[in-house]
DNA sequence: CTTTTTACATACTGTACGGTATGATCGTAG
DNA sequence: CTACGATCATACCGTACAGTATGTAAAAAG
């Protein structure tokens, strides 16, 4: 059998490996013989794509997690014309399909955050500038639904950004450090209600 | 100079420097080389009182860390009649003493539960403990609370008490993902305006 | 004082793992 | 078809670091 070649797709697989391991046992615990024996690959594939390990870490805040971030966290917020009820909409995602997902491994984010951030300055340097990106989409979010009508205008929403997301990593956190199924729901109630209290009280929003 | 020997204060002095430099570059990112340097002894004095580098990470945990969490969250919150204002108290500290240090290293507690939750079962189960015993404390606080007519009648103590809890790490969390102080002060004011929130609305408080 | 145990210091070992050197095969340009 | 760069595989290297073996001085026991 012949294998045809296919480049991107090799660099593909090695990075979502790598990011499986990574998220279930952190990049120190992680060890890239770990990572080519879950692709079928050898380290002369890995290092033709990637200059070292680190590379390999800073490629997959750059593309897995951006994508991850923007396609379950930013999207959803951005297609809905009331930011709150699209944020609250993914919100509900977590107590159902994935609660023991987040509770084993926690979010892939702030579990690269908390380790590498201190220890690499390429690192942290990605890190903040994906929770930048994050929190800047928020916080425009926020503003549309302000000028919509959905959201409260003695807000800032720079600050509320920054709660919100603090908020979902800290829940994803714990329930992580605490393990139990129950700490995703009563993290997640907390959320809505707080998200729910953003709420312009005005009966019909403008427009 | 006969230098007088003190086991005790070794074994102190070895877990003070383990836990400042795992702080820093956290458990993995530790060499006991470096803590030894830190103190000034060697190995067979680390080997002496602790089996091994685990062992040594989960006396942290059950000395270092719960006289911390005891210290610094609970017994504040026990003085004071009034366990709002208690937490709110210590939530002060936060934006005025060592904002820089949590933006550097983050929770020393949160970052251990990060990285070695998933890794090690012992370290698993003592973090658990130790967030279950502060999650009950907050429980029994707000409970009491209640009974004064501090806190409102209408909310769950139990996941209450894990909201704060989990906004508290995400603060940490987020602070040292994002290295901007102002994190700390963004996150701190929505705790406080929730904490506000669990409010009983009486004027008086009952007795 | 003698003996034993405690509390360390020093020197060494084993290995896991990131990284390299080299070679083979595929795809493609000329 | 030929040549050459791209895409991998295989075998090996260096080292950081947890852990061990052994020795020694200080307390404690007797």
């Amino acid at each position: 059998m012949v294998v045809k070649r296919n480049p991107e797709q090799t660099r593909q697989s090695i990075l979502a490996a790598a990011f499986e391991e990574i998220h279930r046992n952190g990049f120190r615990g992680t060890s890239l013989e770990r990572i080519l024996a879950d692709t079928g690959l050898t380290k002369g594939a890995l290092y033709h794509h990637f200059p070292n390990k680190d590379a390999l870490g800073h490629a997959i805040i750059d593309e897995v997690l951006r994508r991850q971030i923007w396609a379950r966290w930013i999207e959803p917020m951005l297609q809905d014309e009331d930011p709150i009820r699209g944020l609250q909409g993914t919100l509900r995602e977590l107590t159902t399909d994935d609660v023991r997902l987040v509770c084993e491994r926690g979010c892939p984010l702030n579990n690269l955050a908390q380790e590498m951030s201190p220890a690499d300055p390429i690192f942290r340097e990605k890190i903040q500038a994906l929770y930048r990106l994050w929190r800047e989409k928020i916080t425009e979010a926020l503003a549309r639904g302000q000028g919509r009508g959905y959201v409260r205008e003695d807000i800032d929403c720079g600050d509320t950004a920054t709660f919100i997301i603090s908020s979902l990593e800290g829940a994803a956190g714990l329930a992580k450090g605490m393990g139990e199924p129950a700490v995703v729901a009563a993290c997640v109630g907390g959320i809505d209600r707080y998200l729910e209290s953003l709420r312009s009280h005005q009966l019909f929003p403008i427009r």
